[in-house]
DNA sequence: TCTTGTTTTGACTGATCGGTACAAATCCTC
DNA sequence: GAGGATTTGTACCGATCAGTCAAAACAAGA
């Protein structure tokens, strides 16, 4: 009976991500995301009722997609020194492979978390809190084997690589060249040995 | 002959500083500029021109009363651990008692370089390389009276605690409370012993 | 072929955006 | 007080903002 679809519900998602991610919630205007999409406005409020909840969706395929993606990749390495290293060393050629200097979604949007609602709060909350986990769970896991030195604590350095790898998403988009960048990663391996 | 103006300029770039330090360039509207300094649109055009002329004196306030001023009273302590160990105490109580959770100027406008002109572009990475000269100085006077030891790295450890301070300014806004902020001192001040 | 249910289209809404134009109000000097 | 310089308040500009809506286009079942 119904007309079928005429576009991919998740294609387009990953579209509009795409765009939030280089230009953040309020600078995308819906008029961006009509054009990415390629569909024009009924259609959008048919499919997603508001651009805020495209944008929650779209920070969940981030996240489903890109972020966590990542981490189980250098989870399956099994080797906690390699993993953070690889971690790193993937940011820094991401960075600057990328010519939209789009960064990572998630810092882009904890840093103006103070002028979105509490449920994208939740939402980047739960994202980095999930990275820092990461780090718990490489660092315990490289003190168990040994490639860690006991002496590194392992709430306060997963801490603390988290806060580097902001720095580093954000010094990325536009102030950092490729030298300095690394200078950073190498702060981050003497923070473990 | 002219007829005295009703509001003090300083005074009026100072209010606005505020309101872009807050909510960003994009963000932020005239309206919102107007009812912050008390004016209407015509004085507003007469004194600054445009929004983006205001936008670029109010970071070069933000760069002289509040980036610099910190940072000079930090190299006046002539020790260099104080001063970093200052530094990022001085940041983090910032942080918390600040309920506009506004975090840095330089930080919140580097973030969004690639939406920014050129100009605003150089005067974000003259602020932020200005930073990471303050901690090569520091770095090198603590190396030179013996209180940070030698093998610290000048040159990588500065633009280390660079993307430590911009971490925890972003993480500040919204995602870490006071002792994971204080975790990324930690962090920093393990990095220069 | 006609009905039914869904999707698409594009015009439309009212609000707001940054910026301009200009007359009225104000002050200083002569 | 008159004249000139400057600021101020406000009406207005076209563009754009997110969002609505009714009619057109379409596929499948009757």
């Amino acid at each position: 009976m119904p007309w079928e679809k005429s576009f991919d519900t998740n294609d387009a998602i990953k579209k509009a991500t795409n765009v939030f991610w280089a230009k953040g919630y309020e600078t995308t205007s819906l008029a961006d995301l009509l054009k990415a999409i390629g569909i024009n406005k009924g259609s959008f409020y048919n499919a997603f009722g508001s651009k805020k909840s495209l944008f929650i969706q779209s920070l969940d395929c981030y996240d489903r997609e890109h972020r966590r993606k990542i981490l189980d990749h250098l989870e399956s390495l099994e080797d906690p020194v390699l993993a953070i290293n690889t971690l790193f060393d993937t940011f820094i050629s991401e960075s600057i492979s990328d010519c939209e200097r789009k960064g990572c979604m998630f810092v882009n949007t904890a840093l103006d978390l103070p002028n979105h609602d509490k449920d994208i709060e939740i939402a980047v909350k739960k994202g980095l809190k999930d990275t820092e986990l990461f780090f718990k769970k490489q660092l315990t896991i490289g003190r168990d084997n040994g490639s860690i030195p006991a002496h590194v604590d392992v709430k306060t350095t997963a801490k603390g690589l988290l806060a580097l790898i902001v720095g580093l998403r954000v010094l990325a988009r536009g102030v950092f060249d490729k030298a300095s960048l690394y200078a950073i990663k190498a702060q981050a391996v003497n923070s473990i040995k």
